[in-house]
DNA sequence: ACTGGCTCCTGAGGGC
DNA sequence: TGCCCTCAGGAGCCAG
């Protein structure tokens, strides 16, 4: 599933073959993915220059003379840039024709992702205006988290993956920057003391760097349709492990339900607090 | 102001 | 071999 690092490296992968092109025909092959694909929008990005390609959370935006295009990945999103008389594949739901005899296509199996087209400046979206700092510029520090968390009972995992908290921290990286830094994920936001931020902070930037480095090694042909899964995985402490033993202390790994996601925890190095112990 | 639950969708995986 | 059932999972949205 694409987190943030596989945004970034897709956006780093398309930027050099889209940027500064034109778009010289706009198709839909779905009517919608998680928002319909408005066949108005077609007209609109006929003949639109692509001036920057950048990444905001884990949407990827295509800036444009006016507006712009937002895409999100949702679950199965990927993004390619192919020579434009490849055939289209089951699941290629977008495609931009270029002036470069390429076309970038949007292919997305389960459809959690979105295309949207914006007449407004891109950062005045209603979908980007209320997002949180990105956690790898120096805006998310210790001191913002604690500050932003009082009041917040929520667990600290669920809140990791809080939008408005901050972006681009899914599941997996929630998951293995908690393990890192030994806190239960199910302890409540607000109870993070200055001390566990700090390290908190420092494991999310981390893993997230990390991530995007093996990333950024496995993806670097996107005009090939050969996408291959980055390395990172192999650098997983507890995601995906439930049952095996934790490489710290051989105590079995556990999983949680929270907030309707899995949560793969150490039990032993991620103490949780007394009542949360089940 | 917060929080939990629902929802979209398909492919993968397990059971038989 | 193949069919059916279950379920994961990002994040906006809404009700309580």
């Amino acid at each position: 599933m694409p987190e943030l690092p596989e945004v970034e490296t897709t956006c780093r992968g398309i930027r050099p073959h889209v940027t500064g092109m034109q778009i010289e025909a706009a198709a839909f092959h779905a009517p919608k993915l998680r928002w319909p694909l408005e066949p108005a929008w077609l007209d609109q990005l006929q003949d639109q220059t692509i001036n920057q390609v950048r990444r905001r959370g884990k949407y990827t935006l295509l800036e444009c003379g006016q507006g712009g295009v937002l895409i999100h990945l949702g679950m199965s999103g990927k993004l390619r840039v192919l020579p434009t008389d490849t055939p289209l594949v089951k699941h290629d739901h977008v495609e931009l024709v270029l002036s470069s005899g390429m076309s970038l296509r949007l292919n997305d199996p389960r459809r959690f992702g979105a295309f949207i087209w914006s007449d407004l400046a891109l950062d005045q979206h209603p979908l980007l205006a209320k997002l949180g700092p990105e956690p790898l510029e120096g805006e998310f520090t210790a001191d913002y988290a604690l500050a932003q968390a009082q009041g917040r009972k929520m667990p600290i995992k669920a809140y990791l993956m809080h939008n408005p908290f901050v972006v681009g921290v899914g599941n997996i990286y929630a998951t293995e920057a908690l393990f890192r830094s030994r806190i239960h994920p199910l302890q409540p936001a607000q109870s993070l003391t200055l001390t566990q931020w700090q390290d908190l902070v420092e494991q999310i930037k981390q893993v997230l760097r990390a991530a995007i480095e093996a990333g950024g090694t496995t993806l670097k042909d996107f005009t090939n349709s050969a996408g291959k899964p980055g390395y990172f995985q192999q650098t997983l402490n507890v995601y995906g492990k439930a049952g095996q033993d934790c490489s710290v202390c051989q105590t079995p790994i556990k999983t949680l339900i929270i907030a309707q996601r899995a949560s793969a925890f150490c039990p032993s190095c991620q103490r949780a607090p007394e009542h949360l112990t089940d």
